[in-house]
DNA sequence: TCTAAACTGTATAGCTATAGTCGGGTCAAG
DNA sequence: CTTGACCCGACTATAGCTATACAGTTTAGA
């Protein structure tokens, strides 16, 4: 209807903040090739090519590859599902794998003499990090409960390195138990 | 006291898994250089150099750049420091962006017609899914408020599509709303 | 002792999805 | 006709490896 003029890799790279080298790379790699060339040999992009981009696009803000997204393309709704299903399953794995690493470096911090001997974290900085980090006090209740199911003497020590006094200690780690079961 | 004992590029690899090639893009990068070699240039691994592969590797394993990890290596508490923590913030900025992706992904499914025109979910097999991929029941419930506040309509459809009744649907989307105030 | 397997060395290419850079061609405006 | 903004294809770089090739070394068995 509208705008049916053919656009070069520049424009369309503009309109959709993408480089010109990605264009060109999706070109070599088959995922878009621009449906005409220019006499002088240029890229031009129809609509139809233009909504194939936006389709990409959209895939591609999901995390599947390109060659995901080449299945998708081609393919009818069976292949679809399943590769769609199988980046929902992926995606799951590596959220738990960044979960673990988490704890993994809490652990680390905590376990150095880092804190104590730099004495650079108390309570209120550690915590104002987190946050500002996106954890939300849910995150963290959360955090609390796994590491004293998973390492209860080193969830004491952590808490003792933030200098909190052993009542505050107790009361976290009784409602941390309390919580896991 | 027990294992002083020089230890080969295989042997090592095989102690901690790593292949060979992991051993010797380290020696390379400088991450990992054996203190020694034998006559004929074979690498030599002492017990210190091992202490400091297992260092490595709890690094890695938290996530760490190896860039980061010859910091980690080289340096004092402060920087130390800096880095574990900068390594959260992004951890959780990473979640963040696989959480979208999820959002998204399950949007495309329930979006295109592909589940109604090859029917190949319905609710049960849709959890199944779900809780197979590691989500939990807490984490669904997050989904359905959240996919009720950014697109009640979709989230109707949805729901629909699955096969459940419309007073189930009606259950399911007044709770979403609530748990949302 | 000889030989073959299993090891080691270095060097190189490949993987993903881009960004950026090169030298050179093209096009519109002034 | 020149200037500047575009375009071309090809190449390089990124992280963290893996894999391959080819050559020398060590070790186990016959």
């Amino acid at each position: 209807m509208s705008n049916s003029k053919l656009k070069s890799i520049g424009q369309l790279g503009k309109q959709f903040s993408i480089s010109r080298s990605t264009l060109i790379y999706y070109d070599k790699k088959g995922l878009l090739k621009p449906s005409s060339r220019s006499e002088a040999n240029y890229r031009l992009y129809t609509n139809g090519d233009i909504e194939k981009l936006k389709l990409i696009l959209i895939y591609r803000n999901g995390g599947l590859s390109l060659e995901e997204i080449t299945g998708l393309l081609n393919s009818k709704s069976g292949k679809s599902t399943s590769i769609l299903t199988n980046r929902l399953q992926l995606l799951n794995q590596e959220i738990a794998k960044l979960r673990q690493q988490q704890q993994i470096i809490v652990q680390i911090i905590g376990q150095s003499k880092m804190l104590k001997s730099t004495r650079l974290l108390d309570k209120d900085r550690w915590v104002k990090l987190l946050r500002a980090t996106g954890l939300s006090d849910d995150d963290m209740e959360k955090w609390h409960i796994e590491f004293e199911r998973a390492m209860p003497e080193m969830h004491q020590d952590f808490l003792e390195s933030l200098g909190l006094s052993q009542k505050e200690i107790r009361a976290i780690r009784k409602q941390s138990k309390q919580a896991e079961a």
